[in-house]
Parts: C-alpha cells; sequence; structure tokens
DNA sequence: TTATATGTTATACATGATATAGAACAAATA
DNA sequence: TATTTGTTCTATATCATGTATAACATATAA
C-alpha cells in the first residue's frame, strides 16, 4: 500500500497518515492480522522523520486501530462492531459539516448521496 | 443567539465560533439580512479577544456565509445553491469519516441514519 | 464639531502543536 | 554478534493559536 503526503496543505503529516492507513482499512487493503512497515522503513518510504510516524502509529493505536508490539512490530487489528458512544462522537463531527452543506441548500438525500458515493469507492 | 466556548478542547476557538455561526444559520436561528454582533461585542459577550472572533468573521466572509460592511458591521448572507466543487471538496473532508465508520463495520445505512438525525436536529 | 461605533490593520508577546534531528534503551530474531 | 523492533529522551526550529495594545478610515448620532 502506497502512502503519499501533500507537505504544502493544511493536514498535519501525522494526519494524514493515520487518515490513509484507516482508508487502507476501509478499502480492504489492509486486513486483519497484516503486518505494517516499522516506523523508521514508512518514515524513509515517505521521506518524512520517524517520530511523525510513531505519532501517527500511538494514534491508531489508542484508537484500536492496530496492535503494536515492541519487538514484532505493529499489524492491523481486528475491530469490534461500533458501540453508541463512537456514533455520538461522530455525530458531532459531522455536524459542522451537515450544516454547511445545509446553507449552501444541499438536500438531505444529496448529502446522503455523497457519503454512498464514497462508501462504494471505498468499497470495491 | 448564543455561542459557548470550549477552552479545553482541541478545536481552535476561531473554529468553534465560525461552526457555531453556520449551525445558526442552517437551523434558522439567523437568517439572511440579520446583523451579527460586532466582534468586539462578541468577543466581550464570550470572553475572548477580538481579533479571535475577527478570524472567525473572516473565515465566515470567505466562505460566503456572511457580508462585511467597515461602517454598518456583519450580517448573514443569502448563498446560492452548492456547485460541484463544493461536492467534491466535501467528499474529500468526509472520507476519513466514512472510513473509520466502514471500519468499525458501521453499514452505509447506520451512517446515513446518523446524517439525517443531525440534519433533522437541526431543521426543527 | 464631538463622540461613538464599525471593520481593519499593525506590532508584540506567550504558548502549544508540528516536524525534524540524533541518541539511547529493552527485547526479540537471524 | 549484529540487526530490527517500538519506545523514550533531549534538543531545535517553525508555525498556529490566542492575547494585548494601538491605531486607522469611515460612518452615524448627539
Amino acid at each position: 500500500m502506497i502512502i503519499e503526503v501533500d507537505f504544502s496543505g493544511d493536514i498535519p503529516i501525522y494526519s494524514q497518515v493515520r487518515d490513509q492507513i484507516v482508508i487502507g482499512i476501509a478499502s480492504g487493503q489492509l486486513r486483519p492480522g497484516d503486518a505494517l512497515p516499522s516506523v523508521r522503513r514508512l518514515a524513509a518510504d515517505i521521506g518524512i522523520n520517524v517520530h511523525t510516524v510513531n505519532k501517527a502509529y500511538a494514534i491508531l493505536r489508542d484508537e484500536g486501530f492496530i496492535i503494536m508490539d515492541r519487538r514484532s512490530g505493529a499489524e492491523i487489528a481486528a475491530m469490534k462492531k461500533e458501540d453508541g458512544p463512537f456514533i455520538e462522537q461522530l455525530k458531532g463531527r459531522l455536524c459542522p459539516y451537515v450544516a454547511e452543506a445545509m446553507c449552501r441548500q444541499m438536500s438531505l438525500e444529496e448529502f446522503q448521496e455523497s457519503v454512498a458515493s464514497i462508501y462504494h469507492s471505498l468499497k470495491m
């Protein structure tokens, strides 16, 4: 799996790395049990600092996406089904986007269609 | 309209102010033509610096949500219907959230239901 | 005129986030 | 023994964020 980073954007590098790995898991490119490149390896491949990759990995670990072992490295975790608190947290983060879409006269159906478009582009 | 800010959170204050005004417009609490409080007034009400409010207002102006006049103050703008580029930009920002939901075994329908929940909570 | 209020701009400062760099540690493997 | 793993530590540089103070041009009201 190839990870690319936009250095000129306003999204932190560690956040971009985190997002792309999550997208990789969602799309099936990364499956539970798969080994991730070591922090040094990935840092060298992308051309960034080891600490930046380590921060992304630590976040993914705290979020339950990966399992890290000091000796064997990092691998994709098997995740449980989402619970109530996650959905509430998700709603809170989505709210500003839904609100902006409503201001721009986007219907609920149009918004949901965009979500479906993302969903299917990841699923295949 | 009351604007409250979380100082301990990880979301910048100017971003929180921006989001809450957008939510106010989406919910109909703020309508096109309505006057916004002056930057000094709102800053005093919330208990933050004038420049922080000014930054939020400047962003809202750049995004087309409000119209600012050096003499008459700021007011809510009448917005056109969203265009193609906006939807593409929106998809890019939503993608990580959809991906995370998929990793947590959330179905498309469940995600869309959350969006609908937000939509209706703003609409009423 | 005078006073007040508006957005706007400028400078300065403090703090935290971000990213880099180099080094070292404990544990496991080849 | 040598290498690799995640992890931790110190250090530095840069940018974002937030505050503080001041001033400006413009408009309105007393």
